[in-house]
DNA sequence: TGTACATCAGTGAACGCGCGTTCACTGATGTAC
DNA sequence: TGTACATCAGTGAACGCGCGTTCACTGATGTAC
């Protein structure tokens, strides 16, 4: 339910990407509006046509980027070969390079950013649910092994990141790559 | 390697404990240098004489928060039985109670603080390294196994604290509770 | 076809505010004689 | 024991700056006649 917006859609989705990149490398308090609206490659004055509030775009840009996941997620658990989806979505999801420098998952990146704003937690909450749907579908039905695979994985990348060492970060990724039962 | 420290121990360590209360709350970046002298009972002009910037605290704090956590895993996998000590700490760290409001491991809560400070990601690694060996220890010395369980655990933590919802975090934290082979 | 006007996406100067940091100071404590 | 002085932990006014937000505006586009 957006609230107040005017405007093309296509500039809207820019200001969108625009903040989730920045938002993903620097974090939500260190990212200015400013910033953001210039790489949309705008001005600073037009963002309050899209959006009420910074925060409205916090939670926004939440939503839409863990959505982004959640349809991929179940685009590769949709079609086919269960053991190959999973495969594919756990190994793309702890490949290093991705990680280190690229276009990350929200969870890993933004985690204590959406804990912290209770209107960001709403927003990325059914994206979530899906994401855990798509695993349990690959994982034959079992809901406690996908939340523990699901928090590996997460757990692995925050790590990762956090490790200051790209030996150490490689080997926990490694480590999380193997599934809780093989 | 403290820089530039002036004062009584006793006061360093206050704000020490301030800034890590109020960091884990509101995060490092909404958690102004005043607010902190003002939680240690203190005026805000006086922080300079302990730390060089607020930076600085941040590492500072880091290192510190995490020191304490593989202190008490030291100390808990140091003495006897191996299996307890095990469960002691996964059940510790993955109670709901804790982990919703209580005082946290600061791997969860700042992960994304920390992995963008270079500085700080550098002092917290002595620390994180030290927890993995007691894992390790507990778990019969497979450091795959440890790295794997440490990631279930701070990625538990993590989703929990992002779920909207105290039935999915409460699920969330019993899931992770299984370690990975039982 | 040409002129007048309405629409509206985007501009950029300006605002009040809170931040990190500095610095001249206060006042309690300890030492010298 | 009492006076003079040095030390130094902590104070609080002040600074420059960048933030989120507002608003009067510009200028391109489309419609009316």
């Amino acid at each position: 339910v957006p609230a107040a917006s005017s405007g093309r859609p296509e500039t809207r989705e820019k200001i969108l990407q625009a903040a989730g990149r920045l938002f993903r490398a620097h974090g939500v308090d260190a990212t200015g509006v400013d910033a953001i609206m210039r790489e949309a490659g705008l001005t600073h004055g037009g963002f309050y046509g899209y959006f009420p509030t910074k925060e409205a775009l916090v939670s926004e840009v939440s939503r839409s980027m863990l959505e982004t996941s959640a349809r991929k997620w179940q685009e590769i658990s949709d079609c086919g070969d269960l053991d190959r989806a999973l495969f594919q979505i756990v190994d793309t999801y702890l490949d290093l390079d991705r990680v280190l420098s690229g276009p990350n998952c929200l969870l890993p990146t933004l985690s204590t950013d959406v804990a912290r704003r209770p209107a960001a937690r709403e927003a990325v909450k059914a994206p979530l649910l899906s994401m855990l749907q798509s695993l349990e579908k690959c994982l034959g039905g079992d809901p406690q092994l996908s939340l523990r695979l699901l928090a590996q994985m997460v757990g692995a990348v925050v790590l990762a990141r956090i490790a200051d060492d790209r030996e150490l970060a490689s080997a926990i990724l490694c480590a999380a790559r193997r599934t809780v039962d093989g």
